[in-house]
DNA sequence: TCCATAGATGCACATATGCGCAGACGTGGA
DNA sequence: TCCACGTCTGCGCATATGTGCATCTATGGA
């Protein structure tokens, strides 16, 4: 996962030094390209996925009702909301011995709703 | 990664049914999920994200540019664009020794277009 | 026909990831 | 104060993932 900055054999060498110039300055550097990435990969897991949703589609949502929704064991919800929670794509209320999620960030619901469209045009692949 | 169904312990016992109920009607089944999930994996790797920026803003690159413009061995955007192209993701066109690549689907322009601007305003998390 | 080049592919290995299990923590009721 | 319940966390393991290396294929030029 590393990235190690090879000196030679794919820098210099390009067939279109314009494109590839006007590329190099105009896509995301290898931090922002982490961030997005690390982004991405969150809604990457079916399960992560699917919690989201639910808390998309319903606003809020306890651990025990997301694992009922999702139907996973309630640790597994755990785990993979303290990935959310971390990343802050959700945030929590407590409210007596209930935790309840939601949807912290109005962009990772676009990046919901847009794909969802389309995957029912498509279908799986 | 395989769903194994648990029987009950975490569908029986909702605290809030009239949610669960909608939320299970709601969101994406587990296949659905799945596809939605490994397009979301794509984007999910630092190198494909930016290779798909790259070609996002240029239209059109041939994979020893990419090499270039990523700054990775040809060999791993090789092997990136497979996954890519697999998924459909991108398409290419041979011209001579050398073989293009760009976007092939409207809708991952539009999921790599939402996140850059807001991660561009709230910076690396 | 032979060689150089652009790219693809299979394999191997290090690392990352998801999840189950057991136990800890915090809250509310008895 | 003690216990039950909802949730969180650390650990361990099986599996998935990314990437380098060596090799193979395909195209164009000599």
């Amino acid at each position: 996962m590393v990235q190690h900055l090879p000196s030679d054999s794919c820098e210099v060498v390009a067939t279109d030094p314009d494109k590839v110039a006007l590329a190099r300055e105009r896509i995301p550097s290898p931090s922002e390209a982490g961030a997005l990435a690390q982004m991405f990969k969150l809604l990457g897991d079916p399960n992560r996925a699917r919690i989201l949703y639910a808390l998309l589609e319903v606003g809020e949502l306890c651990v025990c009702d997301l694992a009922a929704v999702v139907e996973v064991p309630e640790t597994t919800v755990s785990q993979a909301l303290r990935l959310l929670r971390t990343a802050g794509v959700v945030d929590n209320r407590r409210s007596g011995r209930m935790i309840f999620y939601r949807l912290a960030d109005a962009h990772v619901r676009m990046l919901l709703d847009l794909p969802r469209e389309n995957t029912r045009h498509d279908g799986p692949r």
